[in-house]
DNA sequence: CGTTATCGTCAGGGTGCCTTACTAGAAAGT
DNA sequence: ACTTTCTAGTAAGGCACCCTGACGATAACG
């Protein structure tokens, strides 16, 4: 059974499109591993959001922002991290329109849990490829990210 | 209006996971933008399952192992290619329970571009961070995939 | 023939995102 | 104060991509 070759045209070297997918699923499991471990029971996304939210509060369309999502779907999310006691909304007294979104309970009990299994993941990835290497492609990857969401996209 | 800082906890340096997750989704957006621009309206999860076709045909069962997805979730993906055309199905005369998975006519005709656009991303990759650099990805990111893969999850 | 494993499908569910349309409050012009 | 316009958030619905469970059909083995 072939199992080898990948496909008809360029087999050649795996695309670098397909590793990043991949790792970054990879590794993205690895943190929700990590974290279930420790009793934070979160997909990456909603980790994502959870680091996301500063310790003096956000709201929503900030806080979407940085996450490069709408605020719709952001807002889903918190209300589900809400439900569950992560977060909490409390009226913004500078703004009657706006919500600030800070940790609830439950989040402040995880927050630890979850830097602590970023780092992990992040001692995993340099166990694996070195130190180095780790840090030479935060400095790529970040460029990258730049250069390409910048919409130099076509030629 | 602090915009800067991304939380509370560990500021630091932007999580490799972060980094890995963006670059995918940025990546991919701009194969995907590439082969439409080529005439080829394909998603990324789509581009990836046509690469994954060999061009002696394939089963549904061997092409969901190669995508890392359930057979459901192949089979629903090849099932909408299926229907424009960009895929054809035969039964496999050596086996009456399976059906061979080949290109259609529009498929012949979206490959070219598909590679086309594949190594467009990688060069505007390399460009943006060089090709050594690119290279060097390529062999960290596989290394990293194949050890967090062999599920050495948790210290 | 009967049992078990495999191939593909049907049915249903869930997450993570999206767009469109809307209300409430704030900001600015007159 | 009144109106327009902008902004913060919500409501409703949809789409892509993935999952589990259950099933009929064929194959392989005894």
């Amino acid at each position: 059974m072939p199992r080898a070759r990948k496909s008809d045209g360029p087999p050649g070297p795996p695309p670098i499109l397909s590793l990043l997918t991949e790792a970054a699923r990879v590794y993205g499991q690895v943190l929700v591993d990590h974290m279930a471990a420790n009793g934070v029971d979160h997909s990456f996304a909603q980790s994502r959001l959870m680091g996301s939210v500063p310790g003096e509060g956000i709201r929503l369309t900030d806080l979407a922002d940085r996450l490069g999502v709408t605020k719709q779907s952001c807002g889903q999310m918190v209300d589900d991290l809400v439900a569950d006691g992560y977060l909490v909304r409390r009226p913004d007294p500078a703004d009657g329109r706006a919500k600030l979104i800070f940790f609830g309970p439950e989040g402040d009990r995880s927050l630890p849990q979850a830097w602590a299994a970023l780092h992990a993941v992040e001692d995993e990835l340099a166990r694996v490829i070195g130190r180095d290497a780790l840090e030479a492609m935060r400095g790529w990857l970040a460029a990258a990210i730049a250069a390409g969401a910048s919409g130099d996209g076509a030629g």
